[in-house]
DNA sequence: TGTACATCAGTGAACGCGCGTTCACTGATGTAC
DNA sequence: TGTACATCAGTGAACGCGCGTTCACTGATGTAC
């Protein structure tokens, strides 16, 4: 039965949404489009009411993971003020962020499944949500005084990803943790704990 | 028909080897036995004559990737002597790695794919291939008179396989050797180039 | 504002396809005498 | 060393299954008068 245009348009979002959340913890390949429709509240024949195919819904999947997280840290660096790079750090690089890949940084849950998916519109986004994050990161760390520039935070994202996307990978939860720990000391100086 | 058991040893290995590489280019979902057994020269129904599932298989390719790697860097290290941190740094930074990632990294390629595979084998992989990765820098790192010390080399690790990820998922060529080029600049020191 | 009809988001069955896996069969290899 | 037989790596057809996608249908929504 028909829904309200409003309804309707919600529905799309909330199939996105779910979807941002299933591809981090699963990949694109992990999550099929009837588990998502009913992860949605819906039947899978809805789905192409919606979109043109599943890659389209990838593509605005990642587009929308990407977007979240580069808010999400200006919304830190607004809320932390002087702290704001110490903050980012440090939640990033948290056990809970490392648990929570669902929720977590787009670049280490998918960037090597945007890489291999051929779609050339995957790239654009990441290139998009990369230099945003930088951005904001540099922002961050003038703010704190930590030497600056565009490359500096370009080497900081690569090892926040580096170290979580391998602090995921390993079986130990100690040496999971150590993985963790050695890159924010190393971001933040010895003196971070 | 039979084969020599010197053979059928052999094709196992065939087998490992071009997983190990056709997983790293796609994924374990992006990778089909009959195109895997195909691509090593035999028919699909062969693979069950020497894996017990698909898993086994990406539990023996995994480990012989990550045991490769590791082979390849200490063999690297053993070559070049006191330039052996520089020239390890170098080719991991490389836009040849970069482009090649069926034989490449396989913390860059896989480690997500790995981290959400639910096998508990894979993280056991995982974690001995990165111990055993982050020794070698070490040694490496020792030798070339940088700051020694485990947290400096898993840092290290952290920032290549970082920055070779995302250097990957990027849409401009310049931009993605600007993450590499920075990435080495950071290690090996700005007078690197 | 009330009625008549067209629209279309959502439903659920069905499609072909490729997946991982199984199996009866082949025939050269390996073994026993 | 030569012969007879058992073994088993590899073959290729077949299995059930879940995938992405399509479609006829439903019925409340949106629109026209």
């Amino acid at each position: 039965m028909r829904v309200t245009r409003a309804q309707a348009e919600e529905n799309r979002k909330t199939v996105i949404d779910v979807a941002s959340r299933l591809f981090r913890e699963r990949g694109f390949d992990g999550v099929g489009l009837s588990e998502l429709m009913a992860a949605a509240g819906l039947t899978h024949g809805a789905f192409y009411k919606q979109f043109a195919s599943k890659d389209a819904l990838v593509g605005e999947a990642c587009e929308h993971a990407l977007a979240a997280g580069t808010d999400k840290w200006r919304r830190t660096v607004d809320a932390a003020g002087g702290d704001a790079y110490a903050t980012l750090v440090k939640r990033y690089l948290a056990p809970g962020h490392r648990d929570r890949t669902g929720e977590g940084c787009t670049f280490a849950a998918l960037a090597a499944d945007a890489a291999r998916h051929g779609d050339p519109a995957l790239p654009k986004s990441f290139e998009a949500g990369m230099k945003a994050s930088v951005d904001v990161l540099a922002q961050a760390m003038a703010g704190a005084g930590v030497e600056a520039g565009k490359d500096a935070a370009l080497v900081a994202v690569s090892v926040m990803v580096g170290a979580l996307l391998l602090s995921r990978a390993v079986d130990d939860e100690a040496y999971s943790r150590s993985i963790l720990d050695a890159a924010s000391a190393s971001l933040l100086g010895r003196a971070a704990d």
